[in-house]
DNA sequence: GATAAGATCATCT
DNA sequence: GATGATCTTATCA
């Protein structure tokens, strides 16, 4: 057993304080052979039916029912065609939230941008509704603590569309 | 430096 | 049939 392996009662919070805590931790993703560990230095925030910025706004669909399923799941869905996005569900079931990986450093290079996390670590639909607390294809990592002072917040990106939510500092990254 | 357009498809109306 | 939790490339100032 993996000891540095995230696990459930670290979902046990807000979603907010967990993508405040899942900056510095590290997501590690198998293909075959491979582990690829990536360090999560950017990360949002998407709560509940409310949010207009969140997919789960409009209400339970097929595409979103996995937000509102159990946390520590993956949620991952294609978006403008040809970018995956990944994230975390958290929350109780039922309550639709779930973390984005926004930025990432994979082998000392940084990657920004969900689409291209995505592409360097093979994520694709498979992944789709994995628990990260017991899948051997990829879960997350303890890492470093990252110190409070480094850690900034801002505005979510390319939600200009959600009125009011637009304006949430519910986007996380590490200075 | 900034802004605009194109790629391309699952999901929703 | 319209649209989007994006990224890259092209074109402008």
């Amino acid at each position: 057993m993996n000891k540095r392996r995230i696990s459930q009662t670290f979902f046990n919070k807000t979603t907010l304080s967990i993508a405040h805590s899942l900056l510095g931790c590290y997501l590690v993703r198998k293909v075959g052979r491979k582990v690829q560990r990536a360090k999560i230095i950017e990360t949002e925030a998407y709560v509940g039916l409310k949010d207009k910025a969140s997919h789960a706004s409009r209400g339970l669909t097929r595409r979103t029912e996995v937000m509102f399923g159990l946390p520590a799941r993956a949620y991952v869905y294609l978006i403008y065609g040809m970018y995956y996005c990944f994230n975390i569900v958290t929350a109780k079931q039922g309550y639709p939230a779930a973390v984005l990986i926004r930025g990432v450093i994979l082998n000392n290079k940084l990657i920004n941008g969900p689409g291209k996390v995505c592409r360097e670590l093979k994520i694709n639909k498979k992944i789709n509704n994995e628990n990260l607390l017991l899948s051997k294809k990829i879960y997350l990592e303890r890492g470093n603590k990252v110190p409070g002072v480094k850690i900034k917040s801002a505005p979510r990106i390319g939600v200009d569309y959600a009125g009011k939510w637009k304006y949430k500092k519910w986007r996380f990254f590490v200075k």
